[in-house]
DNA sequence: ATTGAAAATAGGCACGT
DNA sequence: ACGTGCCTATTTTCAAT
């Protein structure tokens, strides 16, 4: 994971669909060696994926929500968990530090599925509250933070 | 928007890097074909771009949290948005309906970083408190949801 | 359908350990 | 001597018109 990997990360995260060739030209080496270098950052766990970036909103999704959820005492955590990740609503799922210890990032169509889903999250066991805010708009979202020296794990 | 155009995103959602050919092959078009519905839907803005998708840890960015912005009553809206797109460690950031009226998903490398960055936006004109919760992993982020037949709107 | 470009693969060279 | 990282060269596949 040196400055040459770093540019290849940043590069990508701005732009997914970046060739090789292109890569290549912007941190001077070859296709094939940038192409030697990408592989080994996915094989590596640097990079997990490639996803198109949608308009929520062009697709039917024009609701997005935020929803809390406190547990009661009883709360079984991979049962909550398994139940929520079959929810595909559920776009982001975090497990916090808080009272309500798990914040759910979802998009739905419309009003009504908002609160269909709203009553289903009520309905796991072990769910004891959910609190759900409206998002009015989204200034923006998943903005790629320029990765610098500072390495995490030190990748072998 | 028909069901090809559908099928089209939520392939690229899936896997960003799909060539044209194989798209094609997967919907039983031509890669020029697959190519000209593509364009359009970036033109027409239901595709906005491509990212890679990073694991924050492995960029040191290991430390994730959520903050709550609550506004006092002289606050100037524009001025804050302006500050906080300002600050890169924003990497989402949310209009919200409810007392905490924007909501900021942010990455550090450490818990200095982030008692930093909670002072900075503490200092923004127009802030009057801000609320961190730290979360404590992320079960899932930005699994894309298969867009199905309800379109909202009809796209040329 | 045709041309040009890019991806994938294999093989070899140089460097540092 | 071995592993690593980059290059060249070739074939196949893809993009673009």
């Amino acid at each position: 994971m040196d400055e040459i990997d770093r540019t290849i990360v940043n590069l990508l995260r701005a732009d997914g669909r970046t060739s090789y060739a292109e890569l290549a030209r912007r941190v001077g080496l070859t296709a094939p060696s940038v192409q030697d270098r990408v592989t080994k950052l996915e094989k590596n766990g640097v990079i997990t994926g490639y996803q198109a970036v949608v308009d929520p909103e062009a697709v039917g999704l024009g609701i997005t929500a935020l929803i809390g959820i406190i547990p009661d005492s009883s709360a079984d955590h991979i049962e909550i968990c398994d139940r929520l990740r079959a929810m595909t609503e559920i776009e982001s799922c975090y497990f916090l530090a808080g009272v309500e210890c798990y914040q759910l990032k979802v998009r739905v169509p419309k009003m009504a599925d908002l609160e269909r889903l709203i009553h289903r999250l009520g309905g796991i066991p072990g769910v004891a509250q959910t609190r759900t805010t409206i998002t009015l708009s989204t200034k923006w979202e998943d903005r790629p933070q320029p990765v610098g020296a500072e390495d995490g794990r030190g990748i072998d």
